[in-house]
DNA sequence: GGCGTGACTATGG
DNA sequence: ACCATAGCCACGC
C-alpha cells in the first residue's frame, strides 16, 4: 500500500485518536496499522509530539511493546490521572496491569 | 539535499 | 528478570 508523503503521520494521528477509552496499544501496532515498519515507533512519538493535535492524542493509551510505560516526571502525574479516570491499572513499576487483556489492536 | 530528532524496539550481557 | 547499547525511518529545517 502506497502512502503519499505526509500520509503516514496523518494516519498515525487519526489512528491514535481512535483508541477506545480503557484500552491501550503499542507504538509498534500503531505504526503497523499506519502502514509502516514496526520500528517506525520512534516516528510515532516524533510526529505526535510535533503535531498540533498533541493535546488531543491519548499518549497514555500508547505504551511500550512490553506493556511498560516511560516514567517521565513531566507526564507521570498527567498520565496517572488519566489512567485512573479510564480505569486503566498500572503497578508501581509503571507496568500496565492486564496489559494483554486491554491491549487494542487495529 | 543532508542532518537531527524522537512519550521506541530488539537484542545481548 | 533488569540494564545498556544499537538501530530503525519519516518529517522538518
Amino acid at each position: 500500500m502506497k502512502n503519499k508523503p505526509g500520509e503516514f503521520s496523518k494516519k498515525v494521528i487519526k489512528l491514535a485518536l481512535t483508541i477506545p477509552e480503557g484500552r491501550v496499544t503499542t507504538y509498534g501496532l500503531l505504526c503497523a496499522a499506519a502502514g509502516g515498519h514496526p520500528m517506525l515507533s520512534r516516528m510515532i512519538t516524533h510526529i505526535l509530539g510535533k503535531s498540533d493535535k498533541v493535546d488531543q492524542i491519548p499518549f497514555h493509551r500508547i505504551v511500550y511493546s512490553s506493556g511498560k510505560i516511560w516514567s517521565d516526571p513531566k507526564y507521570d502525574q498527567w498520565r496517572a490521572k488519566l489512567y485512573k479516570k479510564e480505569g486503566i491499572k498500572v503497578d508501581r513499576n509503571n507496568k500496565i496491569v492486564d496489559f494483554e487483556k486491554i491491549i487494542y489492536s487495529f
